[in-house]
DNA sequence: CGGGCGTGTCATGTC
DNA sequence: TAGACATGACACGCC
């Protein structure tokens, strides 16, 4: 989640820069509080909606299994499972990181900067000078700076090697070369071929954006955000003369003519979603320095890491568009990003087949999406079983946690009750005559399930209620509490005889052994009294050592039985916690499907602003004329090392072909 | 009559 | 070490 977080955070942050470059204003706080709560929520933290209660813990501390080593072991494995379930769920949909790399160049108004200093490879020239080029060469350069481009990208030489030698000799080569050659009004006379025209317009203004620049880094360093300083050094673009300029001047020997800004945006790091930037740096076919119009970042960034070089133009620009030309770029530009949008869709479609995959409806999934805007949370069915079953859980642990406690409380209370119906005298009672008369069932539960736990177990059964608390069978009539034996009179003998058979039915076996075995004592003592005053009693009483053995194995058995109905108790508990985990489980991933699907939401939006700014970056170019580029004819490029590259439309629909059969070959 | 279910019991292990 | 406890396995009875 950090990782996302980071993400998200500097994508943000880094489109917002892209954006305000041009002068959208992006109010990220927007973003943060109403427009996109995932965003919010990703970037905040998450929200107390969204925390999850520990169940399991909860269970553990409120009722009376929280002791159980077991019971806990579970509940740390499940909840483990349901952070693994989570993070699962969250490594199929990774947002991409947008990095954003973009500078100015300014070109000198003068128009002193010539095009016939030697030069790496990037290439400003006029736009005739790119379309004669285009035609040339194209082949023989095209292996040399895919080369070029697979180097290291600080090397700016490497961006755009050197190629022939007429034209390396007549076109800069990097932006190095172009930032310092701004500032500069003594160029040497062979810079003048303005090679920067082409992209250069006189309509940017240039302080504006460097307040807007300046604004950002402030955030930036705010956030500690891990912006590249060559990023900002490439972004900023400083008139001459700006004491800010030093660091941020065009190369001397850069051709820059007019006092036009260039912005070169990136957006890195969309390793997935954002296809836009294919990989394949290395594997993409540039045409020659002298037919580009690229603007080489003076320090690369990792972009090779984050993504390739693209042809933003084959992305941008169907290729059934090259024949309508206009020259007048901006709103009439075709759809850049086609291709992006068509990847957010690609994307949904995945998210389908997660859904899918993991047993989600796919009309779920759709219906997700549709209530993103209600933010009504999804409509499982979650009343009916959580409910019902946090009421039994309730009641379980209400009553296993008495139960936990049942155990002494039943101890001391059949202690005190041995002690009402036990005497010494009780040794000379006839223990036949005391059958008829008591006949304390300890097998209670098997009419009241689960039972064991309530101090007066025979409650629920009223028709037993005259032996309730009466654990003395084998005790003389005489010797039992009048008041809870009907009336002597009132019974006729007929029914006292069916009662006893009955109650001497629902004795136990152990009941039965002892009563054959003439034990002077209950077996609820026998189970129930603790040690030491289990063996006091025995002591008082001269028993056989087969008395003894069976007295033992009554105790034994007794609170083996206990310890059965406990373990079946936890057992069933558990399978309860189960139940509940799962719809919680199922609760977590259908919001987090839905997370899902907002942030594909927001993706999309930022594709449809990168597409605008496509649009205005392309928009505001223009050539040695001052007229615009016809986006029938050019097109931008987007390559490895996060330089943007002017480029003819045919070149840039050969390599969007290209680059369509890679992944394709790839899949075989 | 067979299967599910609840329960009791035994054996075993743990504390 | 004895006792208490937990639990799997089995048997048994009931429905």
């Amino acid at each position: 989640m950090l990782s996302l977080k980071k993400y998200l955070t500097e994508g943000l942050l880094q489109f917002t820069i892209l954006l305000s470059l041009i002068g959208v204003r992006v109010d990220v706080d927007t973003y943060l509080t109403s427009q996109l709560p995932p965003l919010r929520e990703i970037i905040l933290g998450p929200s107390s909606a969204y925390t999850q209660t520990q169940f399991h813990n909860l269970r553990n501390t409120l009722d009376g299994y929280g002791i159980h080593p077991k019971s806990i072991d579970l509940d740390n494995y499940f909840t483990a499972r349901r952070l693994l379930s989570q993070v699962r769920a969250l490594d199929r949909f990774q947002v991409p990181t947008t990095e954003v790399n973009a500078w100015l160049v300014h070109r000198d108004p003068e128009g002193s900067v010539s095009g016939s200093q030697p030069s790496s490879g990037l290439a400003l020239e006029s736009s005739s000078g790119l379309q004669d080029v285009t035609g040339t060469d194209n082949g023989v350069r095209e292996s040399e700076t895919e080369q070029g481009f697979s180097e290291d990208l600080e090397d700016l030489g490497a961006v755009a090697p050197p190629v022939s030698g007429d034209l390396t000799k007549e076109f800069p080569a990097d932006i190095s070369s172009l930032t310092e050659a701004v500032p500069s009004e003594s160029e040497p006379p062979g810079l003048q071929n303005n090679l920067l025209s082409p992209l250069l317009t006189g309509t940017e203004s240039p302080f504006d954006l460097e307040q807007q620049w300046q604004d950002l880094m402030s955030i930036m360093e705010m956030q500690a955000m891990e912006v590249n300083t060559s990023t900002s050094e490439i972004l900023y673009s400083a008139p001459p003369g700006d004491p800010l300029s030093a660091n941020y001047s065009l190369a001397p020997n850069t051709p820059i003519n007019q006092n036009v800004s260039l912005h070169q945006a990136s957006l890195g790091g969309c390793s997935q979603d954002f296809s836009l930037f294919s990989p394949e740096v290395e594997s993409l076919p540039v045409a020659d320095s002298s037919t580009l119009l690229p603007l080489v970042p003076s320090n690369s960034t990792n972009l090779n890491s984050t993504f390739g070089s693209t042809n933003l133009a084959g992305l941008f620009f169907p290729p059934q568009l090259n024949g309508t030309a206009n020259d007048t770029a901006g709103p009439e530009l075709p759809d850049p990003l086609g291709g992006l949008l068509d990847e957010a869709m690609l994307d949904e479609i995945s998210l389908m087949d997660l859904a899918i995959e993991e047993g989600f409806n796919p009309v779920q999934a759709s219906q997700l999406e549709e209530e993103f805007d209600s933010d009504s949370g999804l409509s499982l069915d979650s009343s009916h079983s959580p409910s019902s079953l946090s009421s039994s859980e309730g009641s379980s642990s209400s009553s296993s946690s008495s139960s936990s406690s049942s155990s002494s409380s039943a101890s001391s209370s059949f202690s005190e009750e041995g002690a009402v119906g036990y005497s010494s005298d009780s040794e000379t009672l006839d223990l036949e005559e005391a059958e008829g008369a008591v006949g304390y069932q300890p097998e209670y539960s098997k009419f009241c399930r689960m039972s064991y736990q309530d101090p007066s177990p025979l409650s629920c059964l009223p028709y037993l209620e005259h032996v309730g608390h009466n654990h003395t069978y084998n005790m003389a009539p005489s010797a039992l509490d009048s008041a809870d034996l009907p009336p002597p009179s009132t019974l006729k003998k007929g029914s006292k005889e069916k009662q006893s058979d009955f109650l001497d039915k629902q004795m136990s076996r152990d009941e039965h052994r002892a009563r054959a075995m003439k034990i002077p004592f209950t077996n609820d003592k026998i189970i129930n009294l603790p040690v030491e005053e289990f063996n006091e009693l025995l002591s008082k009483y001269q028993l056989s050592e087969a008395q003894l053995s069976l007295i033992r194995d009554i105790r034994r058995r007794g609170k083996n039985k206990m310890a059965a109905q406990n373990c079946r108790k936890r057992k069933l508990d558990t399978i309860l916690n189960l139940e509940r985990d799962v719809e919680d489980l199922q609760r977590d991933k259908a919001r987090l499907l839905r997370e899902k699907v907002e942030f594909l939401r927001s993706l999309r939006q930022m594709k449809q602003k990168v597409q605008s700014l496509y649009q205005e970056v392309f928009g505001r170019l223009r050539d040695e004329n001052g007229r615009p580029y016809s986006p029938s004819q050019y097109a931008l490029q987007y390559t490895g090392d996060g330089s943007v590259l002017l480029i003819p439309r045919a070149l840039a629909d050969q390599q969007a072909r290209r680059q369509e059969r890679k992944p394709k070959d790839r899949r075989k």
